[in-house]
Formats: C-alpha cells, structure tokens, sequence
DNA sequence: ACGTTTTCCGTAAACGTTTACGAGAACACA
DNA sequence: TGTGTTCTCGTAAACGTTTACGGAAAACGT
C-alpha cells in the first residue's frame, strides 16, 4: 500500500537519489528516466511521506490556522471565517502548502495550542485571527521568532508581520453619518469586550463620528456583552433604560443584532419601524433576516486570498528574489443598505 | 531555538538513547538520570521534532477532521459543528492526539483533499461529517484501509467503520405528530438534497408519520434547495403555491429556516400566528429568532466526545487491549418547545 | 586526437526520533 | 565463590526523504 521512493527504485533498479530529482523536478535527470519515474509513480500509486520529507527539509509545507472557540461563545460558532479561509486555503494551494485549522479548548485562549504547533513545528506559520489589542499571541511569535500573519491589527509586537484588517473605524463612523442624515441623535453602539480589537476600532469611529455632528457621547448608550446571540440579547435592554432612549443601534456583530432584535421585539420595538438598526459585519444572517438588516460587507475571501499572499512574501523561504517584505494593509467595509433603519 | 534530544544528551553527558527514553517514561531508566533528564528537558526547553517522531514511528499522533464549504454555500460556514469539534478535540487530547482541521475547497467535495490526507499520511485516521447515502469518501477509505468514523450514517463501505448519528428519522416523525396532534394536516417539508443522508432520514420519517396518520403524502408540501439561508428563502414560496397551502412547515436545517420565514414574511404570512414553523436541528439561531423557533436539540459536544471514543476503540495501535470494535450509535434529538408553532 | 565541458547518475550523509540488542555493573542466592 | 537475575545504559539501525559530492560517459571544441 505505502510505496516508497525505494520501491520506486528497485523497480526501475536506477538509484533513489535519481528517483528523487525527478520527482522533484530536477534539471540533472534525463528526459527520458523522468518519464519512466513518473510513469512508475503512477502505477505504484506512490506519493511522498510527509514526515520523511518535513524532517529532511526542515519544512512541513503547512500553515495553521488557529480557531478558537471564544470563552461564552460554546454554542455558537464562527462562520464568519469560514469565506476567508476558503480563500486563504486556494492561495496557499497555490504554492502546494496545506492549510490546516487548530482546535483550541476554550478557554485558555490558544497559548497552549500555539506553544504546541510551534514547538512541535507542525507548520511552517500560523494564522491568528481576533487579535485582542495587547495580544500575548503575537508577542509570543514574535519573541520565539516564528513567521505569522493576522487578520486584525494589534498594538503588541513590533510591527515586523504582516497583517490584513477591515476598517472598523471608518465603518463605525459611516453608520452614524447615516444615521444622522437621516435624523438620529440618540444613537446606541452594542460591541463585545474592547479588547477584542476590531471592538475598540469601531467604538473610536462612532465616538468621534458623533463629536463630528456635535453630539455628546453618551455612556448610557454604549454597552458590551459576550460576541454571541447571548450577549446581544443581554445587553440591548441595558441602553434602553436610558433615560432618553436610542432611535437608532449599532451592533458590531450579526449575532449580537439577532440577540438585540430579539429583546427589542420582547419590548414592542420593530427594527426597521420603531429603530434604526444597523450591523456592522453584514453576514447572509443579516440579509435574511426580517427585516433585512443594513450593514457593512467585507470581502473575506479576496481577504483570505491576499494575506496568503503577504504572507508567503513574508517568509524568506517562500519568498522571491526579492526578499521578504512586511506588509500591513487596512480594507474597506461596503455599506449594503437595506430595511432595518 | 531549536533544541533536539542530542543537546539534551550533550547537555548531560549521557546518551540520546537514554535521553529518549527517560522522556518516554520507559521502565529501564534510573530515576535520578530521568529527573535530570525532565529538567535538562525543560531548561533548554525541549520539545520533540513531530516529524522525527512520526518517520520513526509511523504516526501522526493527529486526527484530521475534513471541512467542507459545502457547494453553493460560499458565505455561510458550518457553526454546527463546532460544538461537537469542542468535544471530539477534548477526547483526543486527553489520549495525546491533536485534531486538525483540513480545509477543502468549494466543489470538489472533499476526494481531493482527502487523499492528500491519506497518501502522505498526515493522520493517523480522519473524520468525516455531513454524510452521503452513496459516500465516494467512505468507499474511498475503506477500499485504502485507512482508519475513519464518520458523524452521520451513510450506506456506503462495509459497516466496519464507527459512526455516530443523530435520529433525524425519528425527530421528523415527533415533529409531525406534534403538528398533527395541534390540529395540521397539511404539513410541508423543506430539506436539502436528498443525497445528504440526514435528509434523507428526516423525510423518511416525516412520511411515515404522515401516512400512519392517515394523512397523504403531498408531493406539492416536499421541497429542497440549498442548505443555506438562500435556498430556505428560494423553496419556500414554492410550497405556498399549492392549491391547498400548508399551515406547518418543517425546516431541515436552522439557515433554511431563517429564509424560509424571511419568505413567509414577505407574504405576510407570521410564524406561529399564521403558520406553524418547527425546525429539526436546534441552534442558537432558532432560541433567538422572533419568534423563537421551535426545534429538535442535539447534544454535539457530548457527541463528539463519543465518537472520539469509538474512533480510538478502532484503531488496533490505540486500542486497548480487548481490540478493536466497531460500533455505531444514534442519538436522539430533544423537542425544545418555543413559540413558532 | 586530445583536453574541456556537459549530461546524467550513484553514493552516502543527514534530518530527529525510537527501539532492539547487548553489555557492564550491581545484586541475590546457593 | 560461582551462577543467575535485575538495573541501567550505550550502540546502532531504521523510518523516507533530500541533496552535496564526485565520477563515468558522452558531447564538444580545437
């Protein structure tokens, strides 16, 4: 069943050295003899062990993904990811490396995974996702001197990894642009916890958005719960015991807008009618959903497709001629505007 | 950076062989020599070269899960599984095995990947989920003898694999008999391709339960489209066209529910006023849904435990020492009443 | 015809482990 | 004291690759 490269070679009794540079593609190896290996690879049904090649090369042609189920988010999963991994894993096919996904207990936030992939080598870099803004991942990369890209910025490590991230700050100022076009001033932001980077970035838009037109930030409006249905559904009463209550909410995730809908409904309110509400990361949820939530659409997978790239370009064994360069780059939200405001 | 266990050997003066099985926790080594070994280990900190150990051994010492976007599922991801990933990978841990991940592109369905997976011996065994009543994987695998469980049924392959189910069959049947017994005799359904097994399943059972009601079985209350938000919303109204609409309709899935009733919605028609809406596979959507939706729970994460459980009771190297045996279990999925119906 | 280059291939070492085997020392027992 | 047993460790081979090195044969140039 499991061929090697010597039964490759005792049935063409040439050597397996030789074997070897023509499957590699080799300039010193005849036409010919290439021919005959390749044809012979394929009727032995041969492909190379991965061990034995990883440990010759120092290499394992593999990148980890680390997914992670957020602590209070057991039910609920991330399929926000999963466009941008889609794109992600068709770049790095590209170059013939794997994309594979690490689980992590929930929890303890990756450290022992990550320690676990790096230290056993099992991929060649790893790609964080939810940087947290003082993220000990990165630091930890960084110090132990292993190649990593992350979709989401961060103030940790110096900024020598390249790093792709939505423009949450120019989003969350865009929707309450619209907003107060359209008449709001009593506007609600509904986040996860702020080390959560991506929360931190929209909270700064919508708050200086708001200075902008003159409008006080108001505490009251401004709530944090778990990144889930959950914590939207906990928390989107808490703004409207405010005195002077909202016209308008900004939920900086589909799930935390379902759970917010819903306690609106449980109060009488409809999105769309009695508030204005808008979504930050639009997901098909906020399409289907009645009605129709406005939102902000990222372009996962050309996301995915693009840090693959920086990536690669980062990593001096990957990389051209031209050597490794870090690249950091910012893209923009697109507003798809529907019923809900 | 890279310590291998001849510098712990160099460090201390004593042979890898040594070294090597202090680490292992073998009988024939002093205990003082291991203690020194252990903390030699930790100083330089040492970790064990996974390719090295696999090359010798002929293990991976890792379990691959296949994740599939499913086709014409491009934006939405697969939250379902996550629970039972949460559970299967705290099995395997607890047996010194790492689950990882391995993305497919869109399409292909997976023969691709997977015997990449298999050929270059990534994994010890892998996982295979949202099964097919005619698997090309399952016949793949067996006829090449690598070691698999799969999470659902299938009739592919001998049954000498382990598999783990849920009883779709059983909760399409309590489904309509909880309708009927609420006064509906027309009941629609509405699934995915029927070559998904768990499809399959569910509209057996909602058949028999129909007839052993004597009620007929319509052709005109049964469709399918994908199993996303898009194909809920696309199908739907296609029921609403019979001459004699429904006034219950079953969703097989939790996205198709969700467009499903954004359809409704734009008819005019409110689920659990104007139509009875239950749903066979619960998710944090269907409890937070306006209205919460009715549906049928599974225990995931329990499941995934379980079937990491019988996966390793199969393989002969991880076995204990009764063997190996081949089991298959199907769960029940639990009625959570809410207000959809 | 002779030196030089090119083409092609075999040899063997190396990557980091694990493990079968055997040997020396210490110990037990008569 | 001699024999057998137990403990502990070193030696070396093996897993499946890749690749530096060198050499034989062929091709080339004058």
């Amino acid at each position: 069943m499991a061929s090697s490269i010597h039964d490759l070679a005792r049935h063409l009794n040439i050597s397996i050295g030789t074997v070897s540079r023509a499957l590699n593609g080799r300039a010193d190896v005849n036409a010919d003899t290439r021919q005959r290996v390749l044809e012979a690879a394929r009727t032995l049904n041969y492909s190379p062990n991965q061990s034995g090649r990883s440990l010759r090369q120092g290499a394992t042609h593999s990148i980890a993904f680390m997914l992670q189920p957020h602590p209070g988010d057991q039910q609920y999963g991330e399929p926000f990811f999963i466009p941008f991994l889609i794109g992600l894993q068709a770049k790095l096919a590209e170059s013939g490396l794997d994309l594979i996904v690490v689980m992590g207990a929930p929890g303890d936030y990756q450290q022992e995974r990550l320690r676990r992939v790096v230290e056993t080598r099992r991929a060649d870099a790893v790609v964080l996702a939810w940087t947290r803004r003082e993220d000990e991942r990165i630091d930890y990369l960084t110090q132990a001197g292993f190649p990593f890209a992350t979709l989401g910025r961060s103030r940790s490590g110096a900024k020598s990894y390249p790093s792709l991230d939505l423009d949450f700050e120019k989003a969350g100022a865009d929707a309450v642009d619209r907003l107060v076009a359209r008449g709001h001033r009593r506007i609600a932001a509904i986040r996860p916890s702020l080390n959560l980077n991506f929360a931190y970035l929209f909270l700064d838009g919508y708050r200086k958005a708001l200075r902008r037109h003159g409008i006080e930030v108001d505490p009251e409006l401004i709530a944090s719960g778990f990144i889930n249905e959950a914590g939207g559904y906990e928390v989107t009463p808490h703004v409207m015991r405010s005195k002077d209550p909202p016209t308008a909410i900004i939920f900086n995730n589909d799930a935390m807008a379902l759970g917010g809908c819903k306690a609106l409904a449980e109060m009488g309110i409809r999105p769309g009618h009695d508030m204005a509400v808008t979504v930050i990361v639009d997901t098909p949820l906020c399409r289907y959903f009645s009605p129709a939530l406005t939102a902000f659409r990222p372009a996962l997978e050309p996301m995915g497709q693009r840090l693959a790239e920086m990536l690669l370009a980062s990593i001096p064994a990957f990389a051209g001629p031209q050597g490794p360069r870090i690249m950091r780059e910012v893209w923009p939200l697109e507003l798809v505007a529907r019923d809900s405001d």
